[in-house]
DNA sequence: AACCCGTGGGT
DNA sequence: TACCCAAGGGT
């Protein structure tokens, strides 16, 4: 056996032992056929976000549409709304955009080809790969932070990420076996959440061991490299409290931006200095790269935007506002109650 | 390349 | 507490 056929060995036979149970995996060695709308529903869902956050998500989506025709057919509101609290919302909008697209330009069928899955939107190196793989049996090339730490530490890849990442697809690349593609790249990325994990990795257990380059180093935790983060800046907010007959004023936030197409209370410009008006709640709220003082100001029904909705108190829940907002809402009707 | 884009859990 | 981090993509 080579050494390349000896690393694929040994990960697929720890997968095989030790697979974690997910809702949209299919488990080694079952004969069930994976369902390519669903490998790419969770791909999406999972890009930055992990796996506890998604697991309803992906639970929900499947169920209230159960194949990408449905996907498609779905209103733009109804699937903004049920993405709400799971963040970085753009990937709502492609994956509608993608849904769409795989419906009118490829028949209903998801491409089978990772440059196929390249070409659709809210579909990356990474997703393109990931779904060729796990629902196509390609032998695609899969690099997401996981693959890129169990790499990185096992060839004792030393280059700061992101520059490390073509070394590290390149060491990857050969070590791809032919045979079960879809199960090597699942297994890379559960050895790197369970075991090859970023602080204190139990190398102890690790199937890799016997020869990985990163084997007894005291900086194990700090490989792969990454460079320094900014410090992220502070900045105020006003949000409108508009009531009227137990309903509230919602509006739709622009497509590009922040929170960009998401239902929202209405309000001014995010800016570094504090308003000079007090409020009746205020939320503190860290995004990726700033961080946000949202203040609550009552406002009267004349200053309602033409473009909105009166939304009724009682089912706020169901307007899938961003947990921003939906942590301002709540505070406000804790407060009243 | 560098920056923008959410959120919640772990430490 | 403050910081780190997650099955990244778009621009």
């Amino acid at each position: 056996m080579t050494a390349d056929a000896g690393f694929s060995h040994r990960l697929l036979g720890w997968y095989d032992r030790s697979a974690r149970v997910l809702p949209w995996r299919v488990p080694p060695g079952s004969d069930a056929v994976p369902d390519p709308y669903a490998v790419w529903m969770a791909e999406v869902m999972l890009q930055q976000t992990t796996v506890a956050a998604v697991a309803g998500y992906f639970e929900r989506f499947m169920t209230r549409w159960p194949t990408v025709g449905d996907l498609a057919a779905a209103e733009d509101a109804d699937v903004m709304a049920a993405w709400a609290g799971l963040g970085y919302y753009t990937r709502a909008r492609n994956l509608l955009a993608c849904a769409r697209a795989v419906v009118a330009d490829h028949g209903g069928a998801f491409p089978d080809s990772e440059a196929g899955l390249r070409a659709l939107p809210g579909v990356g190196d990474y997703t393109a790969a990931s779904v060729a793989a796990i629902a196509f049996g390609r032998a695609a090339v899969v690099v997401d932070a996981n693959i890129e730490r169990v790499v990185a530490r096992h060839r004792l890849i030393l280059t700061p990420l992101p520059a490390a990442k073509r070394a590290v697809k390149a060491a990857l690349a050969p070590l791809v076996p032919a045979a079960r593609p879809g199960d090597f790249a699942q297994a890379m990325m559960d050895l790197g959440a369970t075991i090859c994990i970023p602080r204190s990795p139990a190398c102890g257990i690790c199937p890799l061991l016997a020869d990985c380059r990163a084997r007894g180093r005291d900086d194990i935790d700090r490989i792969p490299a990454k460079a320094p983060k900014k410090a992220k800046p502070q900045r105020h907010g006003l949000a409108h409290w508009i009531e009227r007959d137990g309903k509230l004023w919602l509006v739709r936030r622009p497509d590009k931006g922040m929170l960009g197409g998401m239902r929202a209370l209405p309000g001014g410009e995010w800016t570094a200095e504090a308003p000079r008006e007090s409020g009746i709640v205020s939320v503190d709220h860290s995004f990726t790269h700033f961080d946000l003082r949202l203040t609550l100001v009552r406002r009267k029904v004349s200053d309602a935007a033409a473009e909105g909705e009166w939304w009724p108190i009682s089912d706020l829940d169901a307007a899938g506002l961003p947990t921003l907002y939906r942590k301002l809402t709540d505070k406000m009707l804790e407060r009243v109650a």
